[in-house]
DNA sequence: GTGTTTGTTATCAA
DNA sequence: CTTGATAACAAACA
């Protein structure tokens, strides 16, 4: 479950490895998981550079450069969903003369050689490293866009980022006002923030001691106050150690995040609260599972 | 066989 | 019209 911090990690190890060289070939072996034609989908990559990789809330775009008889600028997006991952393999370099890489780290939590049985595409680059994008439930995508079409997808779809300068107390209280959903459906919307999904929303919540069911109106001004602070500290940390791993999430290397081991509430059932030590509670909100401490969350 | 897992969209209801 | 709540989607596992 990729969320904000894990996709962020993800960006920044491709930008230090795809950014440059030619793609060399494109292949796409489940048809669906690109959205575009899958002629004109291999076409606008074969041949380009990546220029640049951004994210906005979990939506990956890399920024193709065009072929100097293209006047259109196109960008790849790429969205995980739930079990999606980008996996990097490098192209064996001659160090010296010596033997190049070690160990494929890879191989560890993705278990073994790739394409595997849910490797959706596979992007090649010149140099012979390869990217990878399997997935399991196959929900994720791809799909190029022009530079229009990426506008209006950011504008309808994305609010503004935690550790952002538009996200900030003041935009949360007016963003909350009138709202009568609970908190939890308004944090998960992207239009109001993007990046948060179920972990990190359960996360702040706990942290900021509000009950995911309040409704979003009842909140105090300190509450909220406190909550934009929790959301951007989780983020935060969340990003400095490589995100969460709790279903399949891996980096572009394979390896596992570290923030698993720092949850506080989410995936921890009927376990002691980490503050109060009563157990917490699972239940199902906005269609999700929701955790949280009936004890320190009011 | 049943119930879970979730990001996003589609659909329906108020 | 707006808003909110819920189903649907996909596939695998306990």
């Amino acid at each position: 479950m990729p969320e904000l911090p894990e996709v962020e990690t993800i960006r920044r190890d491709l930008a230090a490895s795809i950014v440059g060289p030619e793609i060399t070939a494109v292949q796409l072996l489940f048809a669906k998981t690109a959205k575009n034609e899958a002629a004109f989908f291999v076409g606008a990559l074969k041949g380009h550079k990546i220029l640049e990789i951004s994210r906005t809330g979990k939506l990956l775009i890399l920024k193709i450069k065009s072929k100097a008889s293209e006047k259109m600028q196109n960008y790849l997006l790429v969205h995980l969903k739930m079990t999606g991952q980008l996996i990097l393999v490098k192209g064996a370099k001659k160090i010296g003369g010596g033997h190049s890489l070690g160990g494929n780290s890879f191989a560890d939590s993705v278990g073994g050689e790739l394409p595997n049985k849910y490797t959706r595409a596979i992007i090649e680059f010149k140099g012979g490293t390869k990217l990878f994008f399997n997935d399991l439930r196959k929900f994720g995508y791809l799909k190029i866009v022009n530079e229009e079409e990426l506008a209006r997808i950011l504008a309808a779809g994305y609010g503004p980022e935690p550790l952002t300068p538009g996200f900030s107390a003041t935009y949360l209280a007016q963003k909350i006002k009138n709202k009568k959903k609970n908190i939890k459906a308004f944090l998960l919307d992207q239009k109001i923030i993007a990046g948060l999904g179920n972990i990190y929303v359960d996360e702040s919540l706990f942290l900021a001691g509000i009950k995911p069911m309040r409704i979003a109106t009842s909140l105090k001004l300190t509450e909220i106050k406190k909550l934009y602070q929790e959301i951007n500290k989780v983020i935060k940390k969340a990003i400095a150690n490589r995100g969460t791993t709790f279903n399949n999430y891996v980096d572009s290397a394979g390896k596992k995040g570290n923030f698993s081991h720092l949850l506080k509430v989410y995936g921890r059932g009927k376990l002691p609260c980490l503050k109060c030590r009563r157990p917490l509670i699972k239940t199902k909100l906005a269609g999700r599972g929701t955790h949280y401490c009936d004890y320190c969350q009011k």
